[in-house]
RNA sequence: UGGCCUAUGGUGUAAUUGGCAACACGUCUGGUUUUGGUCCAGAAGAGUCUAGGUUCGAGCCCUAGUAGGCCAACCA
């Protein structure tokens, strides 16, 4: 196998790094740890992507754990979701665990932190709490609790615990830094109460800990050895390690390793939201169906929708795993499922604005059934019967009564292939009292052998099926909906985020089950959706075929699918910055190509002030191509009345020096 | 008046200091084709944020800037 070794990627690296430091193989561990507050979204598919990814690789087990500490905002239903979205993408996790199974130990060890002067009862309002906190900028101070006696603190904890507190009146804090540049290890807080029915504790507890204490605890638990979160958790991993090291001195003997943190930048997609908040809004503004409809980016939305397992995971493996913000084109995630489906859905023929043909030379009341190959990418898919009688429907868009010749589909005069059946040419056309097209007449031909550029995709109207179909565009129309301060993400929802049509298929159809997947030969690919019954169709447009005909059509352009455009143009390149760039290059560049360079350079020169070139005289004698660039600035402003002056004349002087020769012909013109 | 992180074609990701920066998506040509799909062949597009420095040699190391992101929930 000449297999070209793939590069790793950075988290793939640290460990490699820790296994040739020494580190068991045996020992490697991973966790995907969502909180059952809502649906996973295409961003988790990374996440989950890269940690069992990783178990896959490696062959370790990677455990789901949720992260259920907060009663307030967690139910069932979510848990029930994310499991089988989870097994959907084809990934086994070894144990299936709750952070809340941990409650007791987290507990004892919080108990015995507060023994050792390190945790302590803090009784004030949040208000006063956040004021000592201080900012990003300026260090916190101690609040008047922080020196409680530990006799105290322990029996103010025991009876949080025991209930005799309501919400907000005492909360349990680490004891660690007020002054701390980084804001998490100022005093954070590990417990506060929280009278709420626990999805799985019930009401066993009235005190809950926060995420800091528990999410690293649960890892080290289950002796997770490298735990793998997004970016936005970077800071949160002093205190990780500071909660971590307490209570390794605590359980060392038991719980020997030490889990690491490790952060990668999560996955955004232009045109789409990713918070579960938001989300969830969407849900409850009933803006969408539910959490599964189709033009929502959860894992159970793109399903419905008619995305295959395969075609995510190969979307998050070509998306990569680094440490910058990134925003991925959603023309990446189509690509990936066309690519998936083109191998796999069966082709089949269905018209979704349909257009009546007759075809006048074909006689009345025949039929006859054509055999049509099921999938030209795969062999073994086999082929079917499709029926053609002397009506059928086809396209609108695919006849014009007059068109140029790029257009080679149906128009009057002009022939086409129907697709597995006869070479068909339109002779007239019959409209209604609006000039609307009724019915086009047509004769056809039983050669088939005859080279024709157009072949087009067509429904017999006898035996067609009728159809719901559900075209969807994106929901957003703006690149980046939730990063504007000043407006609100739902004032860019597309009103037309769903069409439905009333289409005419195929007569095979009528076998197709919930969930089975189609190409509809020349428009793209369709899945039949869970609201399908046995006498009513429903398909949803999963992505469209790629298009390169629409793209040259100028009607297109009004298409909500288009880029909108673009209000706040970017600032312009500051010109100095340009020829810079431009000078950049300069001397690598064939003659005719510099000469324009030039040209571009000299142009540019008569927007610089002397004031702009001037740090530029002292650019390293090694970068030519700017001193090039500067030299032919310098000559524009010479020209304009620019007087020498010395930094002027050490430049030339500098510049006739050197060794190479179109830097020292411009300065000798100077 | 802080701390941390990041900076490579339009987008995403590579490049184990050393041959004019690679791959994928997207874009554009041309060919094949009973899908304007697929497939095949090719092209354009960055000289690696800026300025210094170390080095024989820097996208990679150092310094200083610049730009962007994250951090002030009893959320995770």
């Amino acid at each position: 196998m000449s297999e070209e070794r793939k590069s790793l990627n950075f988290l793939e690296q640290i460990i490699e790094e820790d296994l040739a430091n020494g580190m068991p193989k045996e020992n490697l561990r991973f966790r995907f740890p969502p909180e059952p507050n809502g649906y996973l979204h295409i961003g988790h598919t990374k996440a989950i992507g890269i940690s069992f990814g990783l178990g896959e690789k490696y062959n370790a087990p990677v455990n789901l754990r949720f992260d259920d500490t907060n009663p307030a905002k967690e139910e069932q239903e979510y848990v029930d979701a994310i499991k089988e979205d989870v097994a959907w993408l084809g990934y086994k996790w070894d144990k299936e665990l709750y952070s809340s199974d941990y409650f007791q130990q987290l507990y004892d060890w919080a108990v015995q932190l507060i023994k050792d002067g390190k945790a302590y009862v803090d009784s004030q309002s949040s208000e006063a709490m956040a004021e000592q906190k201080g900012t990003p900028t300026q260090p916190g101070v101690d609040g008047p609790y922080r020196n409680r006696t530990v006799e105290e603190n322990l029996d103010l904890f025991e009876r949080m615990k025991a209930g005799e507190f309501n919400e907000g009146e005492h909360i349990l804090r680490a004891k660690i830094d007020m002054q701390h540049p980084n804001m998490l290890m100022r005093d954070p807080i590990m417990y506060r109460i929280l009278k709420k029915h626990h999805h799985r504790t019930g009401d066993d507890w009235c005190i809950y800990p926060m995420y800091d204490w528990t999410h690293g605890e649960s890892d080290y638990l289950e002796q997770v050895s490298h735990s793998l979160c997004s970016l936005e958790f970077k800071p949160h991993r002093e205190l990780y390690n500071w909660f971590k090291d307490q209570v390794y001195d605590y359980s060392k003997t038991e719980y020997p390793l030490l889990p690491k943190q490790r952060e990668f930048a999560r996955l955004n997609l232009s045109y789409t939201i990713m918070s579960k908040r938001k989300l969830l809004q969407l849900v409850n503004d009933k803006v969408v169906a539910g959490w599964d409809d189709p033009r929502m980016p959860t894992i159970s939305g793109l399903r419905r929708r008619g995305y295959t397992p395969a075609a995510l995971r190969k979307f998050v493996e070509t998306v990569g795993v680094a440490k910058r913000d990134n925003v991925i084109d959603v023309s990446l995630l189509e690509f990936c499922i066309r690519e998936d489906l083109n191998k796999t859905a069966p082709r089949v023929m269905a018209v979704l604005d349909p257009v009546k043909v007759v075809i006048t030379n074909y006689p009345e009341g025949k039929e006859e059934w054509f055999d049509s190959e099921n999938n030209p990418e795969d062999e073994t898919a086999g082929s079917r019967k499709v029926p053609f009688s002397r009506e059928i429907y086809i396209e609108k868009e695919d006849f014009k009564e007059e068109a140029g010749n790029k257009f080679f589909r149906l128009k009057l005069g002009g022939e086409v292939r129907l697709k597995n059946a006869y070479i068909i040419q339109a002779n007239d056309v019959i409209k209604d009292a609006n000039g609307e097209i009724t019915e086009i007449h047509c004769t056809y031909s039983e050669d088939t052998s005859k080279k024709v550029k157009g072949t087009l995709h067509w429904v017999s109207i006898k035996h067609a099926v009728k159809a719901e179909v559900r075209e969807y565009d994106r929901l957003f129309m703006d690149e980046a909906p939730d990063s504007h301060q000043d407006k609100d993400f739902m004032e860019f929802l597309n009103p037309d985020s769903l069409k439905i049509i009333e289409a005419y298929v195929e007569p095979s159809l009528v076998e197709a089950k919930v969930g089975d997947r189609f190409q509809f030969q020349r428009l793209g690919y369709f899945n039949v959706d869970n609201d399908a019954t046995s006498d009513h169709l429903v398909f949803n447009k999963t992505v469209g075929l790629r298009d390169t005909w629409a793209k040259q059509k100028p009607v297109n352009t009004q298409n909500t699918t288009q880029k909108p455009q673009q209000k706040n143009q970017p600032p312009k390149k500051k010109a100095i910055d340009v020829i810079q760039q431009l000078g950049k290059k300069y001397t690598n560049l064939p003659e005719a190509k510099q000469q324009k360079v030039k040209a571009e350079i000299l142009e540019l020169a008569k927007e610089i002030s002397y004031e702009e070139l001037q740090p530029l005289f002292n650019t390293a004698v090694k970068k030519v191509g700017t001193r090039i660039a500067v030299a032919l600035v310098l000559g524009v402003l010479l020209e304009q009345g620019l007087e020498k002056n010395t930094d002027v004349e050490e430049f030339i002087d500098k510049a006739l020096e050197d060794k190479n020769d179109i830097l020292v012909a411009e300065a000798q013109t100077l």
